[in-house]
DNA sequence: GCCGTTTTCGGCCCGACTGTTTTCAGTCG
């Protein structure tokens, strides 16, 4: 089964669980349908191999109906059962649960009774004052739905995480000054280090919480209070984002802690786990069957009272972590200490704004011991690509610059474009003559995928080829990235040795850290590589750790954590 | 719809806040 037709698939159950929500069908139907699609999702297999020797039905949260149904979805690229449902209930509908406050209980009444279809219909109903009569609805629910509309249209609520963490920041420091809070965290997604925020969560620890919900709710940055409570308030800040502040006792903290950083379906797996040794788990505590708590001091002491080794937040994506933590075979995950060098950096002979020895004496200043520059190649004409003369004049530069000596050693790459037949930019005379080539598709993205993924393929074949850059080139909350067969370029990457790319600008984070561990299991190694095209640019090198560390990389797996000379010609 | 060392039925993780109720359902995380 292709990428895309496993990215539909698990489009497709996620959907019918919601539909079958709306429809008011068992809580638990739904459930089996969000468990299987968040399954697949993380499932390292191919599922059309699976289907086609019959093993599907062997995967936890897999059984007879829904053997049946993805193999028919397999088989004919429709489901009939989805078609039906769609009758009843327009896929459209879907859509109208992104709508803040607005779930499926109240999607199903307001189709059943107003007939209402699209998020467009919902708020000119609103306006009409329709909703007010509805069972359950009232004259604050219908205001609310048209706030949660604005806020839905304004920013559809998902944001970078470089954009959630810098206004996270904002809020701590702010929070940080009230002497009522003993501890403090970014929990949530946020703190798991995903790559698309959609709230901002903080935990903070106080025997008073009164009067620090009373600050944070009146705080500067603050433009509405969706809640406010004893314990937890939320508000959109005047960027937006919407902030939830949790506010715990100082001896609750650890288990806080781990309960709002999540993610909700790890936490799901480990208190099943903690269900299981007859102890039960929640923001207040670890109880066992008398009532009575189990102590702990931090996260680490509460995951070893279940049996495991500590998680780190970022792994806590439920993708098999809880499995490996309690056989202690969790990974020694790669950190900012461990990257020796900088590679893919652009300068003033392309697009970036600064010289070579600006970037280089920026990354010299960062501890980095080496900086790879690599501008892009001619037919970038967008970006100021160079020609044959301008690399020459880039040697020449680069030459003089090591041998003056400023104290970081700097290499001679290029960004070579990929080009539509899947040659690189140069003849080989100067291809050979670099230290290290990355190849990138900067062109012609809406190439047919067999198409897109043989010109791919094609430049993993070139010898002088060392790093695929940006692998999807997707654009995060604006581009998708290209159609093209994942599966088959990793396996070819694999075959060739080349490098896979981590782009560690928050823009792009690509590869997604989700195909990393299979790659990694694949022999693959990867970069992270800033693609910095100024100064700033190359601290983002965090973002890219932080992906990394999400797919479970060590720094083994990574070339830019080893010796130079297992990396460049030269 | 799935699952099983309490197995083929009766469970399925847990709690705060809001609004519309008069004891609780819906939403969210």
């Amino acid at each position: 089964m292709s990428e895309v037709d496993k990215r539909d698939l698990i489009i497709l159950l996620k959907n019918i669980g919601e539909l079958l929500e709306i429809k008011g069908e068992s809580p638990f139907k739904s459930r089996a349908y969000y468990n299987a699609s968040n399954m697949l999702e993380n499932l390292n297999e191919d599922i059309g191999e699976l289907i086609d020797e019959d093993r599907l039905k062997d995967l936890k949260g897999i059984g007879d109906a829904l053997n049946k149904k993805i193999t028919e979805f397999y088989k004919t690229g429709r489901l009939q059962y989805y078609e039906d449902l769609k009758q009843e209930f327009p896929e459209s509908l879907l859509d109208i649960l992104n709508v803040p406050g607005v779930g499926p209980k109240k999607v199903g009444i307001l189709y059943k009774q107003l007939g209402i279809k699209t998020v467009g219909e919902l708020e000119y109903a609103c306006i009409e004052n329709r909703l007010v009569e509805l069972p359950g609805f009232g004259e604050k629910t219908q205001k609310k739905i048209l706030e949660g509309i604005n806020q839905y249209k304004k920013y559809q609520g998902r944001y970078l995480y470089s954009d959630a963490y810098g206004q996270a920041e904002v809020i701590i420091r702010y929070l940080g000054s009230l002497k009522q809070i003993e501890k403090l965290e970014i929990a949530g997604s946020l703190r798991r280090k995903k790559e698309i925020i959609g709230d901002i969560d903080i935990l903070a620890a106080s025997t008073d919480p009164i009067p620090v919900m009373d600050a944070f709710t009146k705080a500067e940055f603050v433009r509405d209070i969706i809640a406010l409570g004893d314990t937890k308030s939320s508000i959109y800040t005047d960027m937006g984002m919407q902030v939830d502040l949790r506010v715990v006792k100082p001896e609750e903290y650890p288990y806080a802690l781990q309960h709002f950083t999540g993610s909700k379906e790890h936490n799901v797996s480990l208190r099943h786990r903690a269900k299981e040794m007859g102890l039960k788990m929640n923001e207040y505590g670890l109880f066992k069957e008398d009532g009575s708590n189990v102590p702990v001091a931090d996260e680490g002491e509460l995951y070893k009272a279940v049996g495991l080794e500590f998680i780190p937040p970022e792994m806590r994506e439920d993708m098999g972590e809880i499995e490996a933590a309690a056989e202690d075979k969790l990974p020694k995950l790669i950190t900012e200490e461990d990257l020796k060098g900088i590679i893919h950096v652009h300068t003033v002979y392309s697009d970036g704004s600064c010289t070579i020895e600006d970037m280089a004496c920026r990354a010299r200043d960062l501890g980095y011991s080496y900086i790879c520059i690599t501008d892009h190649s001619q037919s970038a004409f967008y970006a100021g690509g160079l020609k044959p003369d301008d690399v020459f004049r880039q040697w020449k530069e680069i030459d003089e610059l090591n041998k003056r000596g400023i104290g970081i050693k700097i290499f001679k790459g290029i960004e070579s474009d990929i080009l539509t037949d899947g040659s690189l930019d140069y003849p080989e005379e100067i291809l050979k003559n670099f230290d290290l080539v990355i190849g990138s598709v900067h062109s012609n993205f809406g190439m047919p995928e067999h198409d897109m993924t043989a010109r791919i393929v094609n430049a993993l074949n070139n010898r002088y080829l060392s790093i695929f850059g940006h692998p999807t080139g997707r654009l995060l909350l604006s581009r998708e990235g290209y159609d093209m067969d994942m599966e088959e370029v990793m396996e070819e990457a694999a075959k060739n040795n080349k490098v896979i790319e981590i782009n560690a600008s928050p823009y792009r984070l690509d590869m997604d850290w989700r195909l990393l561990k299979k790659g990694k299991d694949m022999g693959i190694k990867f970069a992270i590589c800033p693609d910095a095209h100024n100064l700033q640019g190359l601290d983002d090198m965090k973002y890219g750790v932080g992906a990394a560390r999400k797919g479970w990389l060590e720094k083994d797996d990574v070339i830019n954590c080893m010796d130079v000379g297992s990396i460049f010609r030269s």
